[in-house]
DNA sequence: TGTGGAAGTCATCAATTGTTGACTTAGGGT
DNA sequence: ACCCTAAGTCAACAATTGATGACTTCCACA
């Protein structure tokens, strides 16, 4: 869900024309899944020609996975203390507005996640890219289980508002949610350990 | 994710045909999503011509508005105690080889989440026939806080699964993801009441 | 036993989408 | 100043998809 820019006045650049497609790409991916972000729509974004695309990139398969690889970089969410984390993504998840850049790789995956070749695209770089950082950051023996609960509860989240926005719910309730979802993730991370 | 009949010589029948067809669709649906069911396959699973879909229906708008009211009775889900509750959800969630019927409608919102229409529909019946059978039988002050949370981490857990139908785990470790999802489902089911 | 209308099929249309190949244009090295 | 190559555009194709209207077939009822 990345602003992108209007790529005026850039041209005969390769390289930047490259990453305007790139980022553009990841856009329509994030917001509307594998399937319904065209290619033509992609390219007017990026405002080149759609046939660049298939020509830089091989096919949207190909450009799907570049995008992938080069946006999924979640490793920078997983730091601090356990209760700063669950307090960092707590508020995340429940209110910053679209999320951000850090949770696109997410909303990729489940955005695309009935496109069989997308979803085992994106399935390979989010086990590598993001469960297991996080299972490194939790540590431990069981911190494969942890992160696929973490990251379960997160994309469920991320599922939740993608459909409704604002869950059905009021401000007051808007901060309760916040506030179990921190209890939530803390008692998940803390279950069982020191 | 229901099977679907032949429907094998059971011609010059208005209302069963119309039920094979909403069977078929709710199986594509929850398969592949909206957009990539298409309105042939779901034809053919149903024995019938497409022509017929839009005939009965109006078109797929309205035929996926009539599947998720038809399908979309998740109200036996919630029932008996909250650990008879939390280990019935972990385990299904966990092990349930393709979930259940039951679980229809939840594949099918979140395969269906970046259609922005789809989208629209399946969230009003998702609240309506979700979340307020589960507030309700949560009960208490904050119970569609709860029901959002929970929700979500159902949601979540089906996303990972179509995505990843194993986690990446051994058989082992999908004993203790079960276990800790049920301990996390009572958890917040639990968190500050009686 | 015909006959009207519902149930179902077939052919086809229009729109969209990914992809390809031929074409044009810019710009730097000689 | 030329020209060769890379960068970019344009037009078009083939496949798919949802939708529509004309046609055919079967059943129930008079």
């Amino acid at each position: 869900m990345t602003a992108v820019g209007l790529a005026v006045a850039r041209r005969r650049n390769a390289e930047a024309t490259r990453q305007d497609i790139l980022d553009a790409a990841r856009c329509r991916f994030a917001c509307e899944g594998y399937d319904r972000a065209g290619l033509r729509e992609i390219a007017a974004d990026a405002g080149v020609d759609a046939a660049l695309i298939s020509r830089y990139f091989g096919g949207k398969e190909e450009l799907f996975a570049a995008v992938l690889a080069a946006t999924a970089n979640a490793a920078e969410l997983f730091h601090g203390t356990r209760e700063d984390f669950a307090a960092r993504m707590a508020h995340m998840m429940v209110r910053e507005p679209q999320a951000d850049t850090k949770l696109d790789s997410i909303l990729i995956m489940l955005r695309s996640a009935s496109s069989p070749r997308a979803a085992e695209a994106s399935r390979r770089l989010g086990d590598s890219r993001f469960f297991e950082p996080m299972a490194q950051w939790i540590g431990g023996a069981d911190a494969e289980v942890v992160a696929r609960l973490l990251g379960a509860l997160m994309m469920g989240m991320g599922v939740s508002r993608a459909i409704n926005p604002d869950f059905s719910l009021g401000e007051a309730e808007l901060d309760q949610l916040e506030g179990r979802l921190r209890g939530m993730i803390l008692h998940t991370l803390s279950a069982g350990r020191p």
